[in-house]
DNA sequence: ACCCTGTAATAATTCGAATTAGCATCTTGA
DNA sequence: TCAAGATGCTAATTCGAATTATTACAGGGT
């Protein structure tokens, strides 16, 4: 097995010390610091004909700067069933990365002992990356308050209540994107409203919820809460529009509906509130709002280089889009 | 910012050398060293209240060792354009990465000055990971045979002519997967036969052609190629059996006889070979292979391993399996 | 008192690159 | 001609953890 180029090698051939051969590669000129042109050509060729590189770790060891950012997850990215998932906030994440040169270092090896994936585990590697980008739906508190503790350079793809300090984030923000479907919704006649959905949990559903609960006090119309329901039980509750956390669940009512010759948005308004944890049929264009997957990823890479630069604590949520489905439609309670 | 915590540090609160700390955080039993049960409770206590993690980055120094894999790609893999095609190698990859208790580093940054990727580029960080998965239809031969030459591990997924000295690879066996498809037609009656695609090029090209001109010879049929044909063109030639390389080239072939009114495979039989470098629409069940994609990427983690370990060149193919579509019948040919 | 044998811990070295202080050597100006 | 300054390079140290060689000490036997 061929043995790795060191700089000690390199200096041998050049017939050079190993410090002017780090001098050379890091094209240090400042004062005090001087190479004759002639021995730094010397150096080059060396260098361009051995296809010498630093070995990252041992650079790394001394300064900090590996150009490696780490993206950690706690299931794996790749299988197709996951894939709808986590793709888009892959996607903006890749390009960033690349616009700032730097490598994406994925954690696939973080199983503890427990099976589970963690991100401290006996022998943590998350220290290889110059910071980290967390991506999943929840994050283990305990990980979250360590990463804080330890001042380890992070951002969290989706947003994160305090962990023993405030938590960098880059989110969406769910709260005023629920606020505005209440909106659209209460504009078209809507006065009884029912939010379908755990609602707490992860931080996401709960914003939605909070978002929820802002909007109908504000509105002074009726809004309910519950985990689960069916399409029998909304209706005789006389709600006439449903938010449903889960694209599936919201997609569920609308097929229950036509299966009982009943038309929505006729009989019932379905707004669907983006979260995607299982798969969800395509054939129903549900109305509710988009949740800027690949913008997030984008921006946490950003915000990143922001905390690995300025050592900040950026926190950060992006608008959601509206998405014109065929679910929402004026109210017909009669009154 | 909390700096970080090292062995020094822990040493000097249990009142012991760093070097003790070491022994015990690695659990060293061997004979010649010895820790009092005493001492080593007392280093454990003090790990435990301060949560100390030993640095990743001077472990892999002293071990010369990084567990990370190094994932090439001449594209973004992320993009959902590109997904499909990458996504089951990935797969593979990352399970057998993860296997392995690896991370995966994947070169995003690969940009060399020209704007296309390469892999050896002004400041590569190819040497960064242990060893290399190559993924792509084609990869740069000179690249390649640089890899070669600095003998640096790594593993192709498809298999790869030589360059400069063979290349380790595990591919898929298209030849053989050819030969087979060309059987079964050969087997329902079909003499005259063609071949449409590049064949030429990529090696996966290159094989699936060598598979079909091996075939018809073997079985002294009539077999024709041709870069590009048209439906009628085919026909007029007097051929029962179509191998399309590309998957949506076939299914373009089997929507033009629909249009035509024609009968697939009544009056033609359409056998697909795999490739997929465009999108093929979904609803046309063509009968031909599985590449196996994600086995590919598992089998090339293997063989990185091997690589590693022994420095050896593995070379292997994997089998395609037959899919049974609705697109090979019998010859109809008026002989 | 002396050597020997365990036992328990530490000093010193290693990995590869970056950095700083400093040593030669060569110019230049008075 | 000699001090002052510029020039070109290198020795030595640093980073954090792992490992090897070594020391220190206690107790037992003679």
């Amino acid at each position: 097995m061929a043995k790795r180029l060191t700089q000690q090698d390199i200096a041998r051939m050049a017939g050079v010390s190993q410090a002017t051969v780090s001098l050379v590669l890091n094209n240090r000129t400042d004062s005090g610091v001087r190479i004759a042109e002639e021995t730094r050509a010397r150096v080059l060729e060396v260098i361009r004909r051995t296809g010498y590189v630093a070995n990252p770790i041992a650079r790394r060891l001394h300064d900090q700067r590996n150009r490696i950012l780490g993206v950690f997850t706690y299931e794996a990215v790749f299988p197709s069933t996951r894939a709808d998932f986590y793709q888009p906030f892959l996607e903006g994440i890749e390009e960033q990365a690349e616009e700032a040169g730097c490598d994406l270092l994925l954690f696939t090896s973080a199983k503890a002992t427990s099976g589970k994936r963690r991100i401290f585990s006996d022998d943590s590697r998350i220290r290889l990356a110059d910071g980290c980008v967390l991506l999943g739906r929840s994050i283990d508190r305990d990980d979250l308050a360590q990463l804080v503790k330890e001042a380890i350079p992070f951002v969290s793809v989706g947003r994160r209540d305090d962990a023993g300090g405030p938590v960098p984030h880059v989110g969406a923000d769910y709260a005023a994107a629920v606020r505005d479907l209440v909106g659209r919704a209460v504009a078209l006649g809507h006065r009884e409203l029912a939010y379908v959905g755990a609602g707490t949990g992860a931080e996401s559903s709960a914003d939605r919820l909070r978002g929820f609960k802002q909007a109908v006090a504000a509105q002074r119309v009726k809004g309910t809460h519950v985990q689960f329901a069916g399409l029998g039980q909304l209706l005789d509750a006389g709600v006439t529009c449903v938010l449903s956390e889960e694209v599936s669940d919201g997609a569920a009512l609308v097929l229950a509906a036509r299966e009982r010759g009943l038309s929505i948005p006729g009989d019932l308004s379905v707004l669907t509130l983006g979260a995607a944890t299982r798969p969800a049929p395509d054939d129903v264009r549900l109305t509710g709002f988009r949740i800027p997957r690949r913008e997030m990823g984008r921006r946490a890479v950003q915000a990143l280089t922001e905390v690995l630069a300025h050592g900040t604590t950026p926190q950060e949520l992006l608008a959601c889009e509206f998405v014109e489905g065929t679910t929402l439609g004026h109210s017909t309670a009669q009154r």
